[in-house]
DNA sequence: ATAATTGCAAATCGTTTGCCCGCAT
DNA sequence: ATGCGGGCAAACGATTTGCAATTAT
């Protein structure tokens, strides 16, 4: 048995994390939804993430983010593998953006917010008359199989036939 | 001995570059001027790297000039370590400048250059008249000095006595 | 059972640095 | 004799990746 034994996967620190929590709980909980949105499944880690990279602020490196973790976490921060794991996929997903200064270092934001909402409309085949709705189900799923394959929606026709189909 | 003895310190090769040397010979001889008032002694490395800072094309990485350098050289391009270093020192000097693009690698370019001349301003102390002059020479040295500390002479005035100086 | 997620450690890759040798001053 | 310039290889630092173990589905 190796001198620490005692190993688990996200470590229980990581669920309760002191100093400036509450200052960024509402804007943990928006990033949240912008997650599940992206089809970007929660986890202890990844919501520990975000209150680190809220707390090192913007522009923050993925080292600097986990030394803040290191902080947060009283010396037991995620795997800076895992975080940079992380940091890509969020930036994939377009819920983070990162851009290189003079340091040739990634530095990482809060991504803005995808403004206006998506015009998901119906195409009626034959009369070709247009039926625009306000789909937020529809438009989130869209995004988020067009973020999968590193694709930004910016509108959907849909064409359908009036009556039952066939 | 070791298996592949005849080394020198620069490869006769570095002296006779072939492909497109001629088109860049007027730019090389512009870039040498440069540095020798930068203060950099010309070496045949140095000089090139200039072929192949030009052959590489503006905004070239490191190592993007050095395989530019293999292709002139037959193979045999000056050490990778040896280019990084002098490219540091032409960025240092002016003659040079990087910046780093999406890929986090710098890339290099021929630093504009200096424009207008040094305004060298000779003021009397007790009158405070001022008299401007063209001295090339000295505006050379201010600058070279200056660029040896990171630094980029804008003007100079040079506060004089009438005579010969008490 | 299968797929997803994490920690850990090794691999990558451009860049920097230390050391030694050769040539010039 | 001194010192600068260059080759070479090791060091460096952020990031990526492979692997095995653990957890969620």
């Amino acid at each position: 048995m190796p001198a620490f034994a005692e190993h688990r996967r996200s470590p229980p620190v990581l669920k309760q994390i002191r100093p400036g929590m509450e200052a960024s709980r509402n804007a943990v909980r928006k990033l949240e939804g912008r997650c599940r949105e992206a089809g970007v499944k929660m986890t202890d880690l990844r919501r520990v993430m975000l209150h680190g990279i809220l707390a090192a602020g913007a522009g923050a490196t993925a080292i600097g983010i986990w030394k803040t973790l290191g902080l947060m976490t009283d010396g037991h921060p995620p795997s800076l593998g895992s975080i940079q794991r992380n940091l890509n996929l969020l930036v994939a997903r377009d819920i983070l953006c990162r851009d290189v200064a003079p340091d040739r270092l990634w530095h990482y934001s809060i991504a803005p917010e995808r403004r206006g909402r998506l015009a998901v409309t119906f195409v009626e085949a034959g009369t070709g008359r247009k039926i625009r709705c306000r789909m937020p189900e529809v438009a989130a799923l869209l995004r988020r199989v067009a973020a999968e394959h590193g694709l930004a929606v910016q509108a959907a026709a849909i064409t359908v036939t009036s009556g039952t189909g066939r």
